[in-house]
RNA sequence: GGAGAGGUGGCCGAGUGGUUGAAGGCGCCGGUCUCGAAAACCGGUAUACCCCUCUGGGGUAUCGCGGGUUCGAAUCCCGCUCUCUCCGCCA
């Protein structure tokens, strides 16, 4: 959520970048209009409360004093109590429809975000290492994963529907194994303190972190008890501090967790369904970090370097894109995407979205942190990047690592937590 | 799921209709004292919003959340929510 302060005093700024993330700004003009029926409301409403509360006050004396107030300044007192009601039905429900406006504007892009409307306008920023080059005909993971037996999609389908899969013996520890290595490079060597968090979380968890009301779409939801399934481990760490006010030396605070993470994917529907590229249910290993807001563009760079470091551990060729202002994502005002090389399906896979958010979610989510003694809190930056995500990360593992006896190697940095060095071919 | 108890400021804890945004204590910050520290003493110590003749002044709201009664609610009534205890159930 943008800050109204900014939209009143910077309005032609807000507009503008607006029109850089191809957002409607038409809105803006409603919200101030709102914002100025809303002041004059509240100071009407205040004024009226100041006169009732003094007067009550003076009613409280005489009555002590064994004096009988009179009749007439009661029925003033309550004829102004129901003005008072009617003011603050009127601010409840200009907060609303402010509120409501203000919850469906995305995040201000950062001045170094290029520009462009769509994905077509990210900048690859660079590479690193060479695509993998096969003296054989590199198969796909999915051929590659039903011949080794590790993944059965067919059983997924019978078990949850389209899009879902299981993996087996090979295939499941492979996974294991690479969530027990991330947690362990980002917490031992990065500096993030690890969780084990809820992936089913309460409404207003969803709306603190941004997901809720626009992105219901894309959510699983329990009717009955009006819980969601987190698409992301973003979710419940950006709520672990809500409504809190942070000590500046707690800053800055480091977490990873591996979580599973739900999508309906309803706006890809018919995109991306061979394979486990885009499936309905995935697991993740999440960074997060709350900082300083001097410190969030540095932090950006070093959590980027962190996700890096995965790939290069993994040897996996990648590539870094720095997206344009129409494709960040909506709480991000700045964004890069990490994107590995899969050599069966002949393309880059986005396995990590690196952003800083700034104060957009802790304003929703009303984090905050007081700079010293004595001074007003002010909101924390927030950031987030995947560190990665595991079926495209299994993904680019397959098909890189193919063998022309159709076995597959593992990487040497996972091998103390796989315990085998390979998948032998079937 | 059943029964009961309870949610007050950073923490503990008073407070059942009228100068209570909230006693008292602890913690924290500043000062006095001291070579220094401790102790003691003095002072300060929430957040958000609004207005103005705006390096300052004034006002409003907030005692889990939302309604209601009243001239006036932390205090009374209703709904919700969360926590705790006991019973039941269960990994």
């Amino acid at each position: 959520m943008l800050s109204i302060e900014q939209i009143r005093n910077e309005t032609d700024t807000v507009r503008a970048a607006l029109v850089r993330r191809a957002e409607d700004e038409d809105c803006l003009d409603d919200i101030l209009t709102l914002d100025t029926r809303r002041r004059v409301a509240i100071t009407e409403g205040d004024e009226l409360r100041a006169r009732r509360n003094q007067v009550s006050r003076e009613i409280g004396q005489a009555r002590s004093q064994g004096d009988q107030p009179a009749d007439d300044i009661i029925a003033e007192m309550r004829e102004v109590g129901q003005r008072i009601s009617g003011l603050e039905d009127e601010v409840r429900d200009l907060d609303s429809r402010i509120n409501d406006a203000m919850m469906a504007l995305p995040n201000l892009p950062d001045a170094s975000v290029p520009d462009g409307t769509d994905e077509t306008a990210n900048l690859v920023l660079r590479h690193w290492s060479e695509p993998t080059k096969l003296d054989f005909e590199a198969q796909p993971h999915w051929d590659i994963a039903e011949r080794l037996g590790i993944i059965d999609f067919q059983r997924g389908v019978k078990l949850s529907g389209s899009r879902f899969y299981t993996l087996n013996g090979y295939g499941a520890r492979l996974e294991r194994a690479i969530i027990a290595w991330m947690l362990d490079l980002h917490g031992n060597e990065h500096g993030y303190t690890e969780m084990s968090l809820p992936i089913i979380v309460r409404r207003e968890t969803m709306e603190g972190s941004g997901n809720l009301p626009l992105f219901a779409d894309n959510l699983y939801h329990d009717e009955e008890d009006d819980l969601w399934l987190i698409p992301t481990a973003e979710v419940p760490v950006t709520n672990l501090h809500r409504d809190e006010i942070l000590d500046a030396g707690q800053l800055p605070m480091y977490y990873v967790a591996h979580t599973p993470c739900f999508r309906r994917e309803k706006a890809a529907a018919g995109r991306d369904t061979r394979g486990i590229k885009r499936v309905h249910q995935f697991n993740k290993v999440e960074m997060y970090k709350f900082v300083e807001p001097d410190t969030s563009f540095d932090e950006l760079e070093s959590l980027l370097g962190n996700a890096e470091t995965v790939c290069q551990r993994l040897n996996l060729p990648y590539r870094i894109l720095q997206l344009c202002a129409g494709d960040i994502s909506f709480p991000s005002a700045k964004s890069y995407d990490v994107e590995v090389w899969a050599a069966g399906s002949q393309e880059w896979l986005e396995v990590s979205s690196c952003s800083n958010c700034t104060d957009f979610q802790a304003r929703r989510a009303n984090i905050r942190y007081r700079p010293g003694v004595g001074e007003r809190p002010r909101f924390v930056h927030t950031l987030n990047g995947s560190g990665l995500a595991l079926p495209r990360v299994i993904i680019a593992i397959l098909e890189n690592n193919q063998q022309p006896d159709g076995s597959v190697v593992i990487p040497e940095a996972l091998r103390p937590y796989t315990g085998f060095d390979v998948i032998p071919a079937a």
